[in-house]
DNA sequence: ACACGTTATGTTATTTCATAACACATAGTC
DNA sequence: GACTATGTGTTATGAAATAACATAACGTGT
């Protein structure tokens, strides 16, 4: 658990920037969580002691936990979830089980590859990928 | 683009469902458009003679036609665009010109499989794939 | 023809997701 | 300590999506 606040550390300084109360805030309680939350989910959770936290304090802490690659939003339904495999440049799909709603990455370097070859076959040239499942993770399925 | 009608009235056909007023408006704008619509932009132009049209009615439309697999929703900024392979099963990917907006569709069969692998080796049983790229097209790279 | 079930639309209101714009604060550095 | 970058606080609003309930249109069996 505090090894991803030290990641994020890592992350930061390799960026210049700084792992900012609110920034350390949202990627704790994302880090507790078991499956992905929703930005106002987080926006209730981080208040402290009554203290109501803003939308858009959440929303760049979002924003730069994804930009460094600490959080990852998934697109299908506007949530966010901590990366579990910090480290690699890796890109990873998110497979979302749609029982439990539990996240599972995997690292898809070599699809990354393809991918971009085959988009090159159209003059497309690729920057930035999504990749994202939903499905039944290993104790969902029966 | 009268073909997009009637490919979407076969695929209609398949699942007992019909191509009603609505619904081929809403197909009929976004196979006009030359990029991605969103829901709202839809809203204000599928009105008839001033009569505005209700967010239900296209969103009711829109997720009907990609149900049967003639829209595909983007997911990275909620926009919807026609289908321009529309026939075959396939699975595609959608790249999204970051300067023009048009998208390129290709097909990614073989991706799919090894990802449908890739998955199973967590455990993980994948139901739904998304796959969206940005960067830029073929006109719009230098 | 007409009653019935199913499919689809109309309508009102509300909820959920996200950002613009501007003021203030904090940290690093010359 | 003044200067600049970066980051936060706050108010207000914009944009995307859906709930809930009423009504209409279609197909089928009688």
């Amino acid at each position: 658990m505090a090894s991803i606040i030290a990641a994020a550390e890592t992350l930061c300084a390799r960026a210049g920037a700084r792992l900012t109360d609110p920034r350390r805030r949202v990627l704790t309680l994302l880090a507790d969580a078991k499956t992905p939350l929703k930005a106002y989910d987080l926006i209730a959770k981080a208040g402290v002691n009554g203290q109501a936290v803003k939308p858009p304090t959440v929303y760049r802490a979002l924003e730069f936990l994804c930009q460094i690659g600490i959080v990852h939003r998934i697109e299908q339904d506007a949530t966010y979830v901590a990366c579990s495999h910090v480290g690699h440049g890796h890109l990873a799909a998110l497979l979302v089980c749609d029982m439990c709603r539990e996240v599972t990455e995997v690292h898809v370097d070599e699809i990354e590859r393809d991918l971009k070859r085959a988009a090159q076959k159209s003059g497309f040239v690729l920057a930035h990928l999504v990749i994202e499942g939903r499905g039944q993770c290993r104790a969902c399925a029966v």
